[in-house]
DNA sequence: ATTGAAAAATCTTCCCC
DNA sequence: GGGGAAGATTTTTCAAT
């Protein structure tokens, strides 16, 4: 599963455009429809596409607060931390969860409408989880920048 | 421009697959095609509905290390602040840049092939740039959650 | 890998409820 | 505003070069 130029142009449109038809797609990477189709779906069954999705309006939607929340969790062993794991992704506002080195500890996104929400979350949700020890959170005042586009190596094995 | 409780299904099929067609939509929020097109549509447009993309995996693509990196800058003026935000946004490898409360500071997530791209980012990229007072990095050790699909409102005001 | 044509599915429009 | 059907466009598939 090694990709060559044409896969990564292929990658690239699409991580940029996940509605292109296949048409249009196979005109950006030179190449005619029908090769070009069987190469998407060589990506899809490899896993390197995941999924399509759509992106909504965090703003639209009424969820303008990003939150980041440091977790601590009274102890360490594998199964406090799957437990965790489990647990944390069954709440919505959780975008993103990290288990991160140093304090051994979680950081996660939270998207919320206010910080009515996000206290609700907090005390409601987060607190009375077992195992948590110490929670603190960061605000972010701006998303600066936000998007689901990975870098494209410039160069790749060849296929 | 408020969403209803159709809406809001509409909205929570196409942040979880893109991919669907019109008339599968129109099927799983128990409407005809018709109508279900308009309300995409008139999503799109208001901007609810931001853009289709392709998810790709980042372990397929050789980016298994996300980084996350709290920048402090010598001044906060302003000025400093948008051309920081501006020159930062250049590089492929942040995926996420927020302005943080508190320090005062920029948070930023990038994804990087090993320590070795993450080490050249730093030492090439994000040191030189002016303004950049302090740097300090935090590994992630797994990805426990990632996903974009934000947290839809039970209830709406009606449309 | 490309071209071309056929088949399938889709989107779109119009009219009625 | 929603539903149904018909037309048109598009996409997808499959053949051969």
């Amino acid at each position: 599963m090694s990709l060559d130029v044409i896969d990564v142009r292929i990658l690239a449109e699409l991580q940029q455009d996940g509605s292109l038809s296949n048409v249009e797609l196979a005109r950006r990477v030179n190449l005619s429809p029908s090769p070009c189709l069987v190469r998407v779906k060589a990506l899809e069954t490899q896993g390197v596409i995941q999924r399509y999705v759509a992106l909504a309006d965090p703003k639209a939607l009424g969820l303008g607060l990003n939150v980041f929340i440091s977790i601590s969790l009274k102890q360490q062993s594998k199964e406090a931390l799957a437990d965790f794991e489990t647990r944390i992704a069954e709440h919505e506002e959780v975008m993103e969860c990290y288990l991160m080195s140093g304090d051994s500890d979680y950081l996660i996104r939270v998207a919320v409408a206010d910080i009515g929400a996000l206290e609700r979350f907090i005390l409601d949700q987060l607190s009375p989880m077992q195992g948590v020890e110490k929670i603190r959170s960061s605000f972010a005042l701006k998303q600066v920048r936000y998007k689901t586009a990975l870098p494209l190596p410039a160069v790749l094995p060849a296929r």
